[in-house]
DNA sequence: CGCCGAGTTGAACTGAATCAAGAAACGTGG
DNA sequence: CCACGTTTCTTGATTCAGTTCAACTCGGCG
């Protein structure tokens, strides 16, 4: 492995679980953890995938803009909005390896390092700090995606809004805004009329 | 273990996974699970968890009825409401071993079934069908978790409540109207309303 | 130049929250 | 076992955030 992914693994780790987190990986367990890694360009609206397939990577975006997606009765739902730095995986299909109900598509021209799911032969046989470092990985992806649905029961359309803006303000900033109303989880007009009332 | 341990056990990957899960373990693996598992009387109104413990725990409901809520602004907001055959689980307190914000309390004289946490030690030396069967339950319950409350964002209050009323009657008759309510994610008033209109 | 889809603005509507008052249920002590 | 006070539940009137539907504006692009 070369430099530039070990990098870049390092970088997905701090992204992820913060400045003072211990991975708990020895270079040895690095390594392995990172042999399932691969860098992957992909242009402006592509598809990295679409209903049906199953999701084998998790994901995490170097550069671009990522939206995961599915569809409610003939709307779009924006499940996942990713940028530079961030994670995102379809939980359900990766972890029962079934077809999915998502896309997954890039709204600018993207970079992502992708991490292979393990098949039974090699979970069995990872040591014990690669397995704990994927059970940190999941814990954690899970917990995050219980909190921004919580988050988006209790608190006001314009609450979300701003919060969004304030933590990611790139999202808002270079994604179309039918996407971010839908990721917010307001139709277009009530985005408009909170970004209006704004300023 | 004893055979009641032991149906208790079958009993309750049985009513999480469904009929034709297979859990994956051989007997010793078996065995070596429910050697983590004790059963525990409570009584109505008693807790097995307030806020500031760490939960040690996964919990198994094999008779009576269990309320997990939080407080949010001095309004108590039930997540959970488990009765025979539900599972039931803090996951922010288990995984992170962090002090809780929730209660866990029961709503009737109540038998539990609880499994105890495992050290880093044991999980390490563990088998890797036990690992395997931990995972299970580690996705199938957030996996869930996140259903329910995408649930609550998209179906409206009433089907909400029709929905739990047909899947589980237990807990709409025999749980407090306004702890019905709050684990539908609404007032009592509306609730009150619901009700009056279904006849 | 004129089309086209995305975004904005306005007006009416709706599900649910809030506030307020009355009715029923509950448990505690006599 | 009943009486009483407290809590919980119901019912009504009002309000509000956000949706829906419809018309209009704007910017890009053939």
């Amino acid at each position: 492995m070369g430099s530039v992914e070990t990098s870049v693994f390092d970088e997905f780790v701090k992204n992820t679980f913060g400045d003072n987190f211990d991975c708990g990986l020895s270079p040895e367990s690095k390594e392995k953890m990172m042999n399932r890694g691969r860098i992957v360009k992909m242009d402006k609206g592509e598809y990295l995938q679409v209903e049906g397939d199953v999701c084998k990577t998790w994901g995490y975006v170097c550069k671009g803009l990522v939206r995961m997606y599915y569809m409610r009765d003939k709307e779009e739902v924006t499940e996942q909005l990713s940028a530079e730095g961030d994670g995102f995986l379809d939980c359900e299909s990766f972890f029962k390896q079934t077809p999915s109900k998502r896309y997954v598509q890039m709204l600018e021209p993207t970079t992502l390092y992708l991490f292979r799911k393990l098949d039974n032969s090699e979970i069995s046989s990872d040591n014990y700090e690669v397995r704990r470092f994927l059970r940190y990985m999941i814990e954690k992806t899970l917990l995050d995606k219980k909190k921004r649905i919580l988050d988006s029961i209790f608190k006001p359309a314009r609450e979300r809004y701003e919060t969004l803006l304030a933590e990611k303000p790139g999202l808002v900033l270079r994604a179309p805004s039918g996407i971010v109303a839908s990721y917010l989880g307001v139709t277009p007009e009530t985005l408009s009329r909170i970004k209006a009332k704004n300023n």
